[in-house]
DNA sequence: ACAGAAAATGAATGGTTATTCATTCAGTTG
DNA sequence: CAACTGAATGAATAACCATTCATTTTCTGT
């Protein structure tokens, strides 16, 4: 049996490496979330993980190695989630795009918890430019692919003006904006009409594929 | 002599209080872009002043106060310049609304320094709902300034179909995006080309008024 | 069931930092 | 110029917090 387990992902020790891995940065990024990056301190990881006050450095090392691995969690969160999008085979330019925006503003991205873990590290990035190159390439990727589809989609739309490139810069500062928005202000914007908002825009592009919403 | 200084803009020892709370905020925005916001210290503050470790305390009384008072500070050198803008008799709606771009886009605005306090203090508004509330009231002055620019120019302009409300939605979240592009990534985009984006935005709403720069 | 190993615990430690306040310094008044 | 007043200083204090590690608990293989 416990051969069994060791062919498969991993010892059952390992796996639960992992796992303990995941409830600790989860539980930071809801710290983070709740107290902010400079109010969020060890004792309040481990207690909202319900472990003990040494766990971190067990699993870690150092406080700024777990908050490393949570900027790292949430970067990878995101672009392996477009990733997967982009390269996905079976959906043309058109709905990569659609898919793409709906993935922008889907609960999972625009959950609050996670945009202020987001914001809290952007805002300390330029003290401390690890954050940065942490998640610098995937950035890099997600906009070489969206101007790609954008390309893509002047080709076959005969859309003769757009810039790919521009409106792969627009759209990116745009959804980001809109992000901060969600955060700061929950009472106002909600998500769905965040995503009309981008909508709107990619709609002045592109518009006889994107129609801005009636209403709200 | 006395009596004269009280009756100005107060007895030279208010004036030199103002003075030194003026010096310790710049020397807390400028700790704040080096070192991020958890990791200024009094010591840092007081040492890029010039003064000495106490003086923060004898003139704000707490390092919160002083933090509160330096995003008070930011939010009212912005907003500040924008109603100057909007309340100037001698321009038109075009020439306001192309003078708040160049604002957002200024050196003063973009400069690194500031916008790593305003995305240092966004990152823990949910944490601290007190740094909202300091500019939640200039924020939503701004947009009702911008959203009466936009109708103006509507109806000046005869553009049917423009919403003003989502237009000016569009317009901040398209420049909150941007700054936080000139923050992170200073080796990629400049000032001048993320003004030029939100140029190419506003030139999908109002063609006849705003023109997209050719090139970069 | 037992030995050995890994994981988890949390009291103790040491370094850091906001705040205090007795003292010094500078400017003003009579 | 002497007395007074408030600003400024920085050593001392007290609180906080990341990290360590001896000890305990839990799991694994035989």
């Amino acid at each position: 049996m416990e051969a069994f387990k060791t062919e498969l992902a991993g010892t059952p020790r390992s796996l639960s490496k992992q796992a303990r891995r995941k409830q600790l940065i989860e539980a930071t990024i809801k710290c983070i979330a709740d107290k902010g990056l400079s109010g969020t301190t060890m004792a309040d990881v481990t207690q909202q993980a319900g472990l003990s006050l040494g766990i971190v450095n067990l699993h870690f090392q150092s406080k700024e190695k777990l908050l490393i691995e949570t900027m790292r969690y949430i970067s990878k969160e995101y672009s392996s989630g477009l990733t997967k999008i982009f390269n996905n085979q079976s959906l043309n330019t058109e709905q990569k795009i659609l898919a793409h925006i709906n993935f922008d503003f889907s609960r999972k991205i625009t959950d609050r918890n996670k945009l202020a873990v987001w914001f809290a590290f952007w805002g300390e990035t330029k003290s401390r430019p690890t954050y940065l190159s942490i998640c610098a390439s995937y950035i890099g990727e997600i906009a070489k692919n969206l101007t790609e589809l954008f390309a893509l989609l002047k080709q076959q739309g005969d859309y003769e003006q757009v810039d790919p490139e521009l409106v792969c810069t627009c759209y990116t500062a745009l959804s980001d904006g809109l992000w901060l928005d969600l955060l700061v202000t929950p009472k106002g914007l909600k998500p769905a009409q965040a995503q009309d908002v981008a909508i709107h825009y990619l709609a002045t592009q592109f518009p006889n594929h994107f129609k801005t919403q009636a209403g709200r």
